[in-house]
DNA sequence: ATACGCCCCTGGTGGC
DNA sequence: TGCCACCAGGGGCGTA
């Protein structure tokens, strides 16, 4: 159930494993996720693998023939890599797996099947229907006060969904809205359009914040996951609210309230965050 | 344009 | 032990 940390994470892991290598063949075991798989990566045989980069939440596998294909993990997806002489049989939930020209697999299992795999000339990318519509990279330098006041002026949704519309920035997930509104010290139900400058310029250090330290520990968790079962991007974060209500609040030791919004649960410190 | 709810799907968990 | 309700970190899309 990965946000932007892990895919980053995945993003990472995958690139010695998977870079300067060709797709030997593409073994799809269903029609397709949240779209269907396209015809085409029938085709992707012999193509090599270029680099492999993130955009929000996908991730970008580069092709020599001039196409990316694009995965998404959803809630529950996975890259797990098997070395060569050691790839075993596909299970439930591998719904497509990537044979490498130096003998290796990568498997893509999401057992909730939100994931999806997309195929798109790389030139065109920018124009991609879940592409065209994205907003700034949290972490790139265009992410700024400035640029998030903008994006939240005259809006009357609550700042925490704001925050998590693709639209407004990519890849801010309910864990980490949740984490940076709490250290920005500012309550997720206030109105998105009535937060002061003072305090949206608290929210975008505090984003990138929550994010990079999320980054910084998946990569030094990423050797010894690919050592022991292959598996990518899952590793153990402390948070400072998330899933912690009921327990005290790290700052104040107060109690950390849960709520809904917008079908999601949010967790805040209401003593620390107004 | 904006806001909101729905939906895709399976698995883990906790209560009874 | 079994059953079942409930919950889950995403995000596109339809409708008002």
């Amino acid at each position: 159930m990965p946000e932007l940390p892990e895919v980053e994470t995945v993003c990472r892991g995958l690139s010695p494993v998977m870079v300067g290598q060709k797709i030997a063949a593409i073994d799809l075991h269903r029609a397709g996720l949240r779209i269907p798989f396209p015809k085409a990566l029938a085709k992707l045989r012999g193509a090599k693998v270029t680099g492999i980069a993130r955009r929000a939440k996908y991730l970008l596998l580069r092709l020599d023939n001039g196409q990316t294909m694009i995965v998404h993990l959803g809630m529950s997806g996975r890259m797990v890599i098997h070395a060569k002489g050691k790839i075993p049989e596909p299970g439930k939930h591998d719904h497509m797996v990537l044979r490498l020209s130096g003998g290796g697999a990568v498997f893509f299992n999401d057992a909730r099947r939100f994931g999806l795999v997309d195929l798109v000339e790389t030139a065109q990318e920018e124009a991609h229907r879940f592409f065209k519509a994205l907003g700034p990279e949290p972490l790139a330098r265009s992410f700024t006060p400035a640029c998030l006041l903008q994006a939240f002026a005259g809006k009357k949704i609550a700042a925490k969904v704001a925050i998590m519309d693709q639209r407004v920035v990519v890849g801010v997930g309910n864990i980490y809205a949740a984490e940076a509104f709490f250290d920005a010290r500012i309550d997720p139900r206030r109105k998105a359009g009535d937060l002061t400058t003072g305090e949206i310029a608290r929210l975008v250090p505090a984003v990138k914040k929550v994010l990079r330290r999320a980054i910084a520990k998946g990569g030094s968790s990423l050797r010894d996951y690919v050592q022991a079962d292959g598996e990518l991007g899952y590793f153990q974060h402390h948070f400072a609210v998330y899933g912690r209500n009921g327990a005290p609040c790290p700052s104040c030791g107060g109690i950390i309230h849960k709520i809904v919004q917008g079908g999601r649960s949010t967790f805040f410190c209401p003593k620390c965050q107004k």
